[in-house]
RNA sequence: GCCGAGGUAGCUCAGUCGGUAGAGCAGGGGACUGAAAAUCCCCGUGUCGGCAGUUCGAUUCUGUCCCUCGGCA
């Protein structure tokens, strides 16, 4: 047995097929899949936040997957340290850790660490939302150019969630995000194999078109309807996720569905985007096209093999 | 057919007391260290419905025609 920890990230656009591939890969090699999307943690969701099926999820373990009640909320940091013991568990037990998402944040966070800021108050972060809708952003930028000058011109003056997270950290620990962001991260503990299924927006579209569909006649609409009756409060974490929102809008009389339809298109088109972006200068990402699994196999393979000798 | 309101960026609309026009959304590009499916930045020439008239100059005024939406018939 290796003491080596190896891990596979598969990444890719929101719609361009992990789920699937992640399954072939599972049943080839002993995986254990865990989740690394900020939204498919949540339990009201399965259909909306696509998350995976039954069916997929009986070919090997799956971790992290719609847990989280609708009022909780997940960050980057608590995140981070559930993967982490799921993937220490998979190893533990000889598995493959099979790291899957889409939320490029959380995968750089697993694998390259973070700042070690202690989570912050609920307290802290309320009132400092209150003033913001008191005062407006301009007198917190106003404060934090006097906290924290170095990271107020890091930011854009208008960026009101950076904003208050760097006044927040001030606030609960004295010191500035640039004082913690200078501290020594922990170091990356995985040794990674990240594959990215590459597509481009334009071959994706059709696909997200028909997930919604797919969505919808699976019973989307329903589990909206149901979400809302336990937990009725549209600022809710849970209710933040692409197609909640515009389902919403339609089942509180906003719009009709086939305008909710065409926005939660729009929309997801827009993160789709954000994520090429994001995804697209990652240099140590193998990236491999859509619908074929032989390329990402072989990588796997070798990867193993690697492993095995190590 | 009559009365009223309109026809301006892919969409919704603002505006020009006459000097050829902007916003939001969409679209393109980018950023991203605990809300990240979030948050934010940069990028706007389009016969200003057609034709004619007045004018140095009309998208803006006048006439006429076409189209859309209300109301009355």
């Amino acid at each position: 047995m290796t003491s080596v920890s190896r891990v596979i990230v598969l990444a890719g656009l929101t719609g361009a097929g992990k789920t699937a591939l992640a399954v072939e890969l599972a049943k080839r090699y002993p995986c254990t899949v865990i989740n690394a999307d900020s939204r498919q943690v949540y339990a009201d969701f399965p259909i909306i936040t696509a998350q995976p099926s039954l069916e997929e999820r009986a070919v090997c373990p799956h971790e992290l997957y719609g847990f989280l009640a609708c009022r909780e909320k997940i960050t980057a940091g608590v995140f981070m340290r559930l993967c982490q013991e799921r993937v220490d568990n998979a190893l533990e037990q000889g598995r493959l850790p099979l790291i899957v998402g889409g939320t490029g944040l959380y995968l750089r966070s697993l694998l390259e660490g973070l700042a070690p800021i202690p989570d912050i108050p609920e307290q802290v972060r309320n009132d400092l939302r209150e003033k913001l809708k008191e005062q407006g952003l301009a007198s917190l930028r106003m404060v934090l150019e006097k906290v924290d000058p170095e990271y107020a011109a890091a930011i854009h003056p208008n960026d009101p969630q950076r904003t208050l997270r760097a006044l927040e950290v001030h606030t609960a620990t004295g010191k500035s995000l640039t004082w913690w962001h200078a501290r020594p991260v922990v170091k990356p503990r995985y040794t990674a194999l990240k594959l990215g299924i590459r597509m481009e927006l334009a071959a994706l579209e059709p696909l997200l078109a028909r997930r919604i569909d797919l969505m919808l006649l699976a019973g989307a609409l329903e589990e909206a309807e149901t979400a809302w009756k336990s937990c009725p409060d549209h600022d809710a974490p849970g209710w933040s996720s692409i197609g909640c929102v515009e389902l919403l809008g339609y089942l509180r009389g906003e719009y009709g569905l086939e305008r909710a339809r065409e926005l939660w298109f729009r929309n997801t088109r827009a993160y789709a985007k954000r994520q090429l972006t994001w995804f697209r200068k990652d240099e140590d990402m193998h990236w491999i096209p859509p619908g074929e699994v032989e390329p990402a196999l072989s990588l796997v393979r070798s990867f193993w093999e690697q492993g095995a000798e190590g």
